[in-house]
Parts: structure tokens; sequence; C-alpha cells
DNA sequence: GGCGGTTATATCCCAGCGTATATAACGAGG
DNA sequence: CCTCGTTATATACGCTGGGATATAACCGCC
């Protein structure tokens, strides 16, 4: 039987997390993306942090964030109407959130494919 | 002469990082490895620590988080003697060290060859 | 014109993380 | 045997991130 350690060390799983910064502040990383993707599902900033379980506090300050890092909007959001507003991910929105997750999926294919052999170099 | 909002996304610049979690707490990230490069090279967790720009307090709670993780120690240490005392980075963590440097520059490697098609692709 | 749901913003508060500080035990070497 | 630097541990404090809450403005629709 294999021992504790071995055990312990078959069981270790990685993640991996891509952050864009533009200066200062980041203008994208994991939170981020799923945000958007969820503001585009919901069609409003509110309804996003509702799907992501955040408040609409930190979903706000995010998009402000993005926006303002990317120069011009990934989300654009409008006040009143029938619905009481909402807010839309824009072209360059989609885009990003594309362009994230290629870079994440072939970034986690080299991990998951190197993690096998970092788990045997752990274990003898 | 490119936009404001062109030179901003020329200045996007991304990192990576990768965690080992191991059920509940972190077994390795990047400050942890920092921290085991500092330790091995300075012979203590106090001297790795001040390396580094942190408490001792913070230093020896990552070790400890770390040993705890593995089920084996990567960092052994001892009070007393000539020095004080020490710590000294055990094979296992050395191994630790190798496996994930590799692993990082792998999939930093990835990314950095994606960059500019997503710059590109950001910026039209 | 009031209703409803959203945006945008301010204020308050709490939990968690990390630093700073203090203290005891340790043990080789002068 | 005493000093010195380190390990190991506890306590107290400050900062920051984020949630909860409140409020005003907005506007299509009934």
């Amino acid at each position: 039987m294999a021992s504790k350690t071995a055990r312990k060390i078959q069981k270790l799983e990685i993640d991996l997390r891509l952050r864009l910064h533009a200066g200062e502040d980041i203008a994208l990383g994991p939170g981020k993306v799923d945000l958007l993707e969820a503001i585009a599902a919901a069609g409003s900033i509110s309804g996003g942090a509702r799907q992501m379980g955040m408040s609409y506090r930190r979903a706000w300050l995010l998009v402000e964030t993005m926006n303002r890092a990317f120069g011009q909007p990934l989300v654009r959001a409008q006040t009143g109407g029938n619905s009481g507003g909402g807010a839309a991910v824009t072209k360059l929105g989609l885009d990003a959130i594309k362009a994230y997750r290629e870079l994440q999926r072939a970034a986690e294919q080299v991990v998951q494919r190197g993690l096998p052999k970092l788990k045997r170099r752990l274990s003898k």
C-alpha cells in the first residue's frame, strides 16, 4: 500500500491564473472574465452579480476598473427603461473574453500535461 | 498616430500564477516557492524572511503549511547551535522548487507566445 | 403619473491577513 | 556558564477587501 505521503502527493491539484495588468490595476483576471460572461448572460450588472454570488458594489467596481484600464468600455450600461436598465458587453468585451479563454486553455493544457511528471518527481 | 486606447492595450502585461492545492490549503504557490529559495540561500527561516521583506511569523506559517500539506518536511529547522539555529531545504523541497519552476517556465512560454495575438485582437 | 428594476454612489461594519512585539527554549562556542 | 541568533509561539494592532444597506436618478410601461 502506498504511504500517506504518496497519497497526499497524488491528491495535489494544480490551478493556473492569468492576469492582464495595465499599470496599477488589473485589467482582466479570472474573476473579471467570469463576471463579463455573467453580465452578458444576465443582461445587467446586478444580474451578473447575483449569478456570481457577489455584491452589486463589487461587480460595479470590477466593471469600472476594466473600462478604465482598457480606455474604452467592455461593458456599457444604461439606466431606466422597461426592465429598469441593463448592461451589455461590448464587442471589445466579447473579444477579451474569447482571447483570455483561449490563452488560458492553452496554458492549462501545458500545465496539465506536465502535472504527472511533477507528481512523480515529488513522490520518489 | 495610434489612439490612446491602442497605446493602453499595447501596455498590457500578463502574468501567470501556478498553485498546487492539497485539500483546503495551498501546498505551493509563487510566494512559497520564492520563500523556499530564500531559505535555501539564507540557511534559516528568519534570514529567508528578511530577504523576502516579510515577517518571521508569516514565513514560519508558510513553511508550516507546506510541510503539513506535503505530509513531510520541505524545510527542516533546528534551534540552538553556533549560529543560533537554522533551517535547511530538504531534497523534497529542492525537487519541488525545480519542478514548479519548470512547469511555470513552460506555461509562461505559451502565454508569452500568445500575447501579441491577444493584443492584436483587442486593438482592432 | 406612479411602479419597478437598474445604475451609480456613499457610508458603515466586519473578517482576515499581515506586521510588530514579546517571550521562552535551545545549544554550540568563547 | 553565559552570550547570541534562531526557532516556536502568543497577543495586539492596522489595513484592506468586500458585504450590507441606504439613497437618488433614470425611464419604459401599465
